[in-house]
DNA sequence: GCAGTTAATTGGATCGTTCCAAATTTGTCA
DNA sequence: TGACAAATTTGGAACGATCCAATTAACTGC
């Protein structure tokens, strides 16, 4: 009995109807007598049918109901949120999705990409791996399959994205601490030749001449955009001639990063040096002390995005479309302002 | 021109073969003669043909080259680093995945197991939600599909396991910091009526029985296993008439909550009080004091289990398979002995 | 030059579903 | 009761690939 699977002609027979039947009601539709829909609801039950969508797909006019998702380094909690919000969105809509970890490959990425385009995605959510080129895209989008591009850009690829306001976040990051009376206010950790980075230090850097202030190169220390990253860029800025006094870093994995580095200088992070992070990854409000970061809340950035690729998935025609997802900077102790009273929210 | 997808037919026409012979080319027969290989090809490309792989797997002998996985809690970077490690084996192997977050719902997991067979996964992997029953997976199990179940067991569900072995792994750690001088250890974090929680609590008491030593059940502190449970063990902990100067906590992210929460109480982590953690996430070493734990290579074991799994796809009949990692002790800085020197690894 | 191989190629038939047009049953009303 | 409409049901013919058996083309060797 095991031998093959059980198709709807199977169910059919078993319910002395035609296969025709069967395949209306499954699909829901009111044209079937309702004495006849039990009847085959039962059989399918009884014979433990499931539905074959790979077959269902292959008539031309269906879209598939899975979409693809790829993110640059799923182990970076910042991305793993992202996609645990797309997950939301894309389950109860009943969607599946592929979803592969590039590890910043542009090579693993293409490869992916190529893999899920045959088993028939409807669109695509990917944070691009550096390097990513719009000539990767292209068969994709030729193809009119909907493109999400999140967090980072593909230059020239016609495709909709959806980063955040990594140029405002930082402003007001660093306007915060200025006016917390910090004068020598530092960038640290992340890696330099990314859009990110390129629009947060641009953030920095205009708080600070509005400020006043000088922004020398000599205070923004690229390294990487992880812990480890910002353990080395805070014990470079503890070595130069004039030390700064707080620093914006990157992201919150720098920012924790930063916070180790500081202890094991011998100095406590919010109340000797104020720290300020990007992201607001969970850890971010339980950490102690407690970090102050610009919240872009990943999964609410997942979710958007799904949201947006479902519509042009059902729009049918696809215009490409930019969000900016608004950032607001979340108060609390590394910074050394919000010290003894609770998290503190400014809007940005 | 675009209206409808190239199929083999088209490719045919245009080459001016037969759709068998570029199937055959498709498969890279080597029935296919290097002239007629090369032309099709060569038109392949021109036409920017896609393989419809969904077509393909009709055919009743093809298994589907994808397979799913589910895990509860991809915001943990543990489970996010064992997805990891499943995706680097399954994408060399050239399968595609279904990466699901059952979030902890056994209803989602249901949904998303039922939702990946109707796509024909070829096997599945998965952390299972807590309260999992085996009859949520008795219809996968039925019809063929491999399973594996990783780091928690499904009780009388009759599939694959790969756990770690949790009892030997919190036995080593506290026979450690008994040899480091430790009377009073705890076991902080976790949640009580799970598996793992149990196995690692079963290696504490023995470890502490050989020892000599006393295990009261006011020593085990369940909270959850996140950081902000680490904080809320050690402040309960501090609060005993007789305080531990030692713990082995639940898991690494407990054991950061442990860290915080002895700096809130002005106890430096590793010098006032030794913490040893288990998993051994990436940020365990660069964090400050580096966390001395019990590595469990959640990449590791993601890549073995995505081994045993392809395994037993290939080898066509299920032979359900019961796996156990073996685990090590990694010392660091956090348990108070590897003070200066560098990391210095003990086998377990 | 021809039988006997070997190498290459090729029409169906098939996989499990959907959809259309046509057929059947049921219901309504004069 | 018969004509007509509405409600249900139903055979095929797709969809895009694979695979088998059968055909055709290209080589042997004598």
């Amino acid at each position: 009995m095991n031998k093959g699977r059980v198709t709807v002609i199977d169910i059919a027979r078993a319910a002395g109807v035609s296969k025709s039947t069967v395949s209306l009601v499954l699909q829901a539709s009111p044209l079937v007598n309702e004495v006849t829909r039990a009847k085959v609801n039962a059989t399918i039950r009884e014979l433990g049918y499931v539905y074959n969508r790979g077959a269902a797909n292959l008539r031309q006019s269906a879209s598939s109901r899975i979409i693809g998702i790829i993110v640059n380094d799923l182990t970076n909690s910042f991305f793993a949120e992202l996609a645990v919000g797309m997950d939301m969105v894309m389950q109860s809509a009943g969607y599946v999705q592929f979803l592969s970890n590039s590890a910043e490959s542009v090579d693993r990425q293409r490869e992916v990409i190529a893999s899920m385009r045959e088993h028939g995605i409807a669109g695509l959510i990917f944070s691009p791996a550096r390097g990513t080129e719009a000539a990767d895209l292209k068969p994709l989008v030729a193809s009119g399959i909907p493109v999400v591009a999140v967090v980072r850009n593909v230059v020239g690829a016609k495709v909709s994205t959806l980063f955040s306001d990594n140029y405002a976040g930082a402003k007001d990051a660093v306007r915060h601490l200025i006016a917390l009376g910090h004068r020598r206010i530092a960038f640290l950790g992340g890696i330099s030749n990314t859009t990110v980075f390129t629009e947060r230090v641009q953030g920095w850097r205009e708080a600070l001449a509005e400020g006043g202030l000088e922004g020398p190169n000599s205070l923004v220390i690229a390294t990487t955009a992880s812990r480890a990253g910002g353990v080395a860029a805070i014990e470079r800025a503890l070595l130069l001639p004039e030390p700064p006094t707080a620093a914006l870093c990157f992201n919150d994995a720098a920012a924790f990063g930063v916070c180790d580095g500081l202890r094991a200088a011998g100095k406590e992070p919010g109340r000797d040096f104020g720290v300020v992070g990007f992201d607001d990854v969970i850890e971010a409000e339980t950490a102690v002390p407690a970090l102050t970061t610009v919240s872009v809340d990943p999964q609410g950035m997942g979710r958007r995005a799904a949201q947006l690729l479902l519509k042009q998935i059902n729009a049918g025609r696809v215009e490409p479309e930019a969000i900016v997802s608004s950032v607001r900077l979340v108060v609390r102790q590394s910074c050394g302002a919000g010290s003894s009273d609770k998290t503190r929210r400014i809007s940005a």
